[in-house]
DNA sequence: GATGAATGAGTTTTCATTCAT
DNA sequence: CATGAATGAAAACTCATTCAT
């Protein structure tokens, strides 16, 4: 067919045609010719679009990605204390609306740890810096609100990890329950210690 | 029982001969031959004793983790201070010594990730647990010693996820560098809180 | 008819286009898709000018043979002797101006001696005997001249055949170097045989 | 099963196996596959004992060679002449009983005009430079006895090439015919210059 | 007439697993 | 018990060809 087809649009188009099967399978079970199927596209089409397994696992996670960061904006708006924008923040590790790209996060993770590719840690570091930033502000501004004391601001590594290693360590074991629970519990234990009125 | 302990010794054995290869390769790189070939034995021998490569992987964190818990509890004592066992604790995630083990522990939260088996979050629950135990009773005792203030015991998940997440988090990113002296930076922020005479 | 015309024009120009494709790289690792992309048509606007790979390779051909035929003729012109006539004939195969056409000839030997098509037999069978009975005439006028002794007729196939020997020799052993001095010194010997005032 | 195969022999074996595959059929239109049913063998045995369709041919040829030189050697003994002894080497582009080997010859070539590998180019250089020097004695000898005259010496590429370059001629162009005639020809026509007692 | 996106059959290649010895 | 040759199913990947526009 001559038309001229958008290149990038039917890369998202495909990407999203497979993105449940992406949720629900591990990367290591799934098959370039099942996908295809899901996709209802030739495997040699799913070749023109993209470079192998990984690459639309990627293109997935990029989509939601982005989706994800609106509704993050969104919801941390309607959120007027910083430790409700830091919960709005964590809430990514277990808000059922994101378990979708949880889920993908989750097969994002193993791929980078195992075999990572360039491309995947420049997309991880560009988002881990941009969230770093976002999360700076939203303390800085809780300072300057004297809402909560300035030592805060050197905690802004802990407040980003501590969410992301209690859903790591959920997920390699079998205590999976109340992750939010965990969370928020560790966020109100640090809050506690510097709010500013203490 | 002679026999059966020579099982459990060759088992040993055979994970300790490819220790090096499932360290500096990816999992989904390496191939039952080859890992018969470097640990000197038959393909059919190695079925003897493993279903499959993740339980060799399984097998070398298991030895490598007993002594690491050994070396861990040497260290500990050594250190007087709450802050210093701490400290102690999430030097897993950078220290020298603890390199070859880091890198299969990022193989094993691979798997676990994408295709957890089981046994393997048996595992890492029990060694959690263990983990979470030991350093609540270091918490409970800097507590106890007015070294550190009760609320303490609060933090006790922050203190073990924040190492796990900025370990994650530079092995996703190109930002890689100076995980100690992040780590290290955070949980002295934290102390600055959490110590009895602010 | 002016249309046939252009049909048969557009074929050379496409075919003209990716000269330096097919001399550059193995008939076995050119795609279809690559060729036009450097022919700068639609692939399938190739399949109306050409049913196959093999189809340009011959048509390529077909135009440098006539070049090379045309200044063939202009060099042969400018040689008195049958030796340096025989020695033009002869160039062929190591000349710096036929290069590309040479390339392109191993190609079109190689196609013909794995799965030779009609066409390219009577293109070459065609061309072969035009020039034997070039040569013919050539070492003919020789011996009227008195330049040779007749007997030289009888060594038409070995003057034509020992270039083609020592070439196909030459691009299938290592010993790449010197056959335009090999192929001299054999014609040169040659000649000491059947010069006329030996 | 544990059975210490001879690898160097299975893989004449399976040479051995498709060698008709092989002379019946063009390389481009042969699939691994194909090979592997006629071979009686997995298509995965196939890729324990070679690489690639061209390592498979190119087996067969050095195994057929090497019986060919045996047998060469055979029947240069039977014959006294100089002129005799050039005839037989020049026998394998005609003979029935080459017929197979040069079946094979002809692919090799044609593998090797298009994409050379170092290997067969290695390979085919020993063996020039081997029927070169025999050649070479051979004349050497014929010039000892006074049977031809010194000259002849120079010829050796001559007589080696022309069998080559009327071989491929014949390959090439519809008048495969009679090439045995046109060699002994050529044959008979250097002797006529050559020998002694002209 | 020109196009190039889509295709899927066909290819190469891999590899976990089996099992005769 | 140990072996490693054999396997074939399934994977990745290619590419000439088609055909709707």
């Amino acid at each position: 067919m001559a038309i001229i087809v958008d290149k990038v649009q039917k890369r998202k188009n495909i990407a999203l045609a497979c993105k449940n099967l992406f949720i629900n399978n591990s990367i290591k079970s799934l098959s370039v010719s099942e996908i295809a199927v899901v996709a209802s596209i030739g495997k040699g089409t799913l070749y023109n679009y993209f470079n192998n397994k990984e690459e639309i696992l990627f293109e997935i996670v990029n989509m939601l990605v982005k989706e994800h960061d609106i509704q993050k904006r969104v919801n941390l708006s309607k959120e007027s204390s910083v430790k409700g924008k830091i919960k709005v923040f964590s809430s990514f590790f277990y808000s059922e609306k994101d378990k979708e790209l949880r889920e993908l996060y989750k097969k994002f993770v193993s791929i980078s740890l195992d075999s990572p590719s360039q491309e995947m840690k420049d997309f991880q570091t560009k988002h881990t810096e941009y969230y770093y930033e976002w999360m700076g502000e939203i303390i800085q501004n809780g300072v300057d609100k004297g809402e909560i004391i300035p030592i805060s601001l050197d905690l802004l590594s802990t407040f980003f990890a501590v969410g992301e290693g209690l859903f790591i360590a959920s997920n390699t074991t079998n205590q999976i329950d109340n992750i939010e629970e965990k969370i928020n519990f560790q966020i109100d234990t640090l809050f506690r210690l510097i709010k500013a009125d203490r």
